[in-house]
DNA sequence: GGTAGACCTGGACGC
DNA sequence: GCGTCCAGGTCTACC
């Protein structure tokens, strides 16, 4: 099997880098809890490859990339610039120190680094595909999109549909086969203005974008509201804003004590984090990161397929119970 | 500028 | 096994 090696920073550690978002339990990615490896598809072009990451030596050793086919050397440069954004890799020790200053409570377990997707596009459609549901939905929306318009690989690994295929499917098969429901057309349209490469995707794309043109530009986009825009921008490494949602309201009440209405409590979380600046979406989320490890385990050993019901209300109210975290009793229908 | 209600799916729960 | 209720963020109409 044909494989190259790739120098991450040296502080990275595989488990605990890429077990550090929610996105590392949606397909096409596969966390091998027994190998403790990722595998997916990745698309280069017109061509496809099936992609095992693993680090076979300690914390900061060369990641080993195995591959389902030989690519040629330009192929396998864009095969290696998906996987460093997918990975992180290009926040170096510096990023990290940087973070860990503000929030040295990281420090000791090196925590910093969150994973995405390998293109923007698919964090864009895994945010989307993450609002308005509980997340069994979402686990089923993105492996439906992989199985109906992704592909599959060589040895049958399969990719994140392309922004093309999207672009070209019918609503009534997104609606039907991938239970996407009244998403279909804002995901069709999201495609188109990433296939067309728009003005505002190179907005968005643009480095040098301020903050406050990227939040405006993303929320005038089809299914990106308040939530979506904010978490869209730490996936691309802007850590200012809070996605609050109702898992916000959750932790605000369960972890940090507070009490009042849910739209009191989203604006006392809003209000502990802001001390953080530029890195308070990392300080929140390695906080509520930490407290779902405390309930189910390290998440490098969290399965694809059982973790599904694994952070409905329901479940998270149980486990925080069996805690013996206090859940006060919430009205019927969070209110935003 | 703020808010009510519709949107759609799947899990939970009661029978 | 079936029916009903609930959770979830965005969008639009309306005040």
């Amino acid at each position: 099997m044909p494989s190259f090696a790739l120098k991450p920073p040296s502080d990275y550690a595989l488990a605990r880098d890429v077990c550090s978002y929610g996105y590392f339990l949606l397909a096409p990615n596969r966390w091998n809890v027994k190998e403790q490896s990722l595998a997916r598809g990745l698309v280069l072009g017109k061509e496809l490859v099936g992609v095992v990451i693993s680090q076979p030596g300690a914390r900061g050793s060369p990641l080993r990339i195995q591959l389902d086919r030989t690519l040629t050397s330009p192929l396998r440069a864009l095969a290696e610039a998906q996987l460093r954004r997918m990975l992180r890799l290009d926040e170096d020790e510096s990023h990290v120190r940087a973070f860990h200053k503000v929030d040295p409570r990281w420090k000791r377990k090196g925590r910093a680094r969150l994973f995405r997707s390998p293109t923007l596009f698919e964090d864009v459609l895994k945010t989307v595909t993450s609002c308005n549901v509980t997340w069994p939905g979402t686990v089923q929306m993105n492996r439906r999109l992989c199985e109906v318009v992704g592909r599959a690989t060589r040895s049958g690994l399969h990719t994140f549909p392309t922004p093309q295929a999207l672009a070209r499917t019918r609503p009534q098969t997104l609606r039907a086969r991938c239970r996407v429901g009244y998403r279909d057309l804002r995901i069709i349209e999201l495609a188109r203005l990433f296939a067309a490469r728009s003005p505002e995707i190179r907005i968005i794309e643009d480095p040098a974008t301020p903050d406050e043109l990227l939040h405006q530009t993303l929320l005038s986009l089809p299914g990106v509201g308040p939530y979506a825009a904010a978490n869209i921008m730490q996936l691309l490494g802007r850590y200012s804003r809070l996605p609050l949602d109702t898992e916000s309201v959750r932790h605000g009440r369960t972890v940090l004590g507070f009490t009042g209405n849910s739209k009191q409590v989203m604006r006392r979380v809003h209000e502990h984090f802001t001390p953080f600046q530029d890195q308070a979406f990392r300080s929140y989320w390695f906080e509520m990161w930490e407290h779902y490890e405390k309930l189910q385990g390290p998440a490098h050993t969290w399965e694809r397929d059982t973790t599904g019901t694994m952070f409905t209300a329901a479940q998270l109210k149980k486990l925080a119970a069996a805690a013996g975290h206090t859940t006060p009793k919430q009205p019927a229908r969070a209110r935003k």
